[in-house]
DNA sequence: CTTGCAATGAAAAAGATTCTCATCATCATT
DNA sequence: AATGATGATGAGAATCTTTTTCATTGCAAG
């Protein structure tokens, strides 16, 4: 995942565009909105317009480099796509996302697709819960 | 599904939340965003006022007789809650909802909630395809 | 190097949702 | 049925997220 992916994606390989890929990869938290990939470019010093953020984050969305999630919250969070699907946990306490792959559910869901005449090309599976945490716990 | 719903619900029967539960039971669309629920009921002469609307909505989400959904589109989508929890299958061309339950996916997201220390409170499982539509297919 | 065309940043605009506040309606109590 | 406390409403302002506009800048092909 470096600057050709940039290029093969039919972009232009700009300042921007290298550094919004760079955080992606680099950063603890793999699932950001455009809002924090923004302050985390400016904390870092570098300059860089939001409009330009959510630009890039489209494009890269279109070329599959990154995924983009409609967790609840009201805005959306992006991931870098590093090949594998997964699906996602969300603890409803303190927002950890864990994440989770299973090939019985897998298999179910494209079986239960064709039952009902679709043609699947995409899913989305949000587990929430109350994490490991006890501080997270019910009745805490 | 009645204004003792409301009641039971900790809320006062009024005019307006009488009117937008009618509409979610009568609907022919089940599943309607607040602007939807807005215009839908103006068009039948209700005066009602949008802000009003979005309370309503998120009461009785709070209160369990809907059920708020973050599909793809940037505004979320309301449907009465009719008991029987279900999944949902959309076509991301024509956005036609189809609802659907499996036990095996049900037992399965149960399950790996607890191997990774989540106690699971709520789950959103979208499949996006092509719907049996000719016009919805790939490549028309 | 030059130059076309894509990319950028700032600000405005658009869209979704929430908040404020003065007025009004519900409902338990008279 | 009248009353009054309290919750509910509607209009508009405010907020938040995302997109668009447009003048300027920078990549990259020749």
């Amino acid at each position: 995942m470096d600057n050709q992916d940039i290029r093969k994606a039919g972009l232009k390989v700009t300042l921007p565009r290298i550094k919004i890929l760079g955080l992606l990869e680099n950063n603890s938290q793999r699932h950001v909105s455009a809002e924090d990939v923004y302050k985390m470019l400016l904390d870092n010093g570098e300059e860089i317009g939001l409009a330009t953020v959510y630009r890039v984050l489209t494009q890269f969305e279109t070329a599959g480099l990154v995924t983009r999630h409609n967790f609840e919250g009201g805005h959306a969070v992006f991931e870098l796509d590093r090949g594998g699907h997964h699906d996602h946990m969300v603890c409803v306490v303190c927002g950890k996302v864990e994440e989770f792959i299973d090939t019985t559910i897998e298999k179910r869901q494209r079986e239960i697709a064709k039952e009902h005449g679709f043609e699947m090309v995409d899913h989305s599976l949000i587990i929430y819960g109350h994490c490991g945490n006890p501080k997270c716990k019910v009745g805490y």
